[in-house]
DNA sequence: TCAAATAAATGACCGTTAGTCATAAAAAAG
DNA sequence: CTTTTTTATGACTAACGGTCATTTATTTGA
């Protein structure tokens, strides 16, 4: 009969149900102001049932981190389309790194929050490399534009696609984090607007990238 | 008498005292796993005593930060001496930042870490000023190194020097971040070592930069 | 030198929260 | 309908940041 399928179901069902609800609180509340209470009430449940979904806090924010690995790797798919240089494609990507930030912003602040952390060794490995696994997708996407744009000429052919690619996902995370967390100070005391700073990072990068 | 004077400077030793054994037990066990407990037993005071001299936890780190953020900027001081072109003081304080990883990482790592938070508007206004003001004096080294660049000719002169000194800035937080959090997996999954990514980080970069 | 006044230090205590576990309710099996 | 298994509960614990009434040490003024 199929009742343990059912069963299945049901608990997979009842684990995305907490998710969702956490995803409510951390976002309304921010993780650290956030309670398991909090979560355990926005899921209707108690608290004790969480913690057979999910060893810990953590590991439930880090269920977050992997939604939003994924639609970051959506967007990256979906900005490489439609487009003919390898050079086109790889500020595409940039373009879809801002999108993100843009429209995902609370998906954002997850991911970068979680790029600052290093989670322990055992406790979430299954996890944390599932996550690594959707980013390592993403990270495809860019360094296949990057190589084909070395291909089509469209990109300095001296430079290497892969480290190419880990170094502007890098910077691209850099700048994000500095206009996230010190924005305000850039806009207060230097003058400098959000949008200024990113289009000067493109374009600074677009002229590193190119054939001259 | 000089009586006010002398308890003024014990005053002010003790801080440091604290700070001292903050230090100790952060760099050692982490920031989060540090307790207040732990900070006070290795300055040998109670815990309210603490409270006396810092109004938190996050105050005594941001000391800490401040303490980072002042030899940073010393870093940058003496990396740009005897450096004659303004593309050469550039790049000095890019080797600035990484000796600063490699011969004081805890205080990097309290650096890294500060730059992911936002504090608390009011509460450590001050103090979170303070550290602005040597972060400012380490950017202030870092655009005239630019600026100096561009008169010499070093440097291309369509790049706007306060735009690119944050830039650099975030790109070099950002690639220092990936390492940090993110090296072992680079290694295992890409086979990209950290000193490759930031020397390749420094060619892009200098590339960029320098005039045709 | 000593008592009053002031400053510095203490540690028991409080409120909060992540995580646990004995118990109970619900569902499935036979 | 009874037994077994699964799922859910919420009172409880341990740990920690921060507070405050009380104690201890130091300074002041006569």
């Amino acid at each position: 009969m199929g009742t343990a399928e059912r069963r299945e179901r049901e608990k997979l069902r009842r684990r995305t149900d907490i998710v969702d609800a956490a995803e409510n609180v951390f976002f309304s509340k921010g993780f650290e102001n956030s309670t398991m209470d909090d979560v355990a009430s926005e899921a209707e449940l108690s608290k004790g049932t969480l913690y057979l979904y999910f060893k810990s806090k953590e590991e439930l924010y880090l269920e977050i981190v992997h939604r939003a690995t994924k639609i970051l790797s959506g967007l990256f798919l979906e900005a490489v389309k439609n487009k003919t240089t390898g050079l086109e494609k790889t500020k595409a990507i940039g373009e879809g790194f801002i999108k993100f930030n843009k429209e995902y912003p609370n998906y954002h602040n997850a991911f970068l929050y979680h790029q600052t952390k290093q989670y322990d060794e055992k406790l979430s490995a299954d996890l944390e490399s599932s996550v690594f696994g959707v980013k390592r997708q993403s990270m495809e996407i860019f360094v296949d534009a990057i190589k084909s744009g070395i291909k089509d000429g469209s990109i300095r052919e001296t430079l290497d696609p892969v480290k190419t690619a880990v170094l502007l996902w890098g910077e691209t995370t850099g700048i994000l984090m500095l206009i996230k967390f010190k924005g305000k100070l850039l806009r207060q005391n230097l003058n400098l607007s959000e949008e200024e700073l990113i289009s000067y990072f493109f374009e600074f990068t677009y002229q590193a990238l190119k054939t001259n």
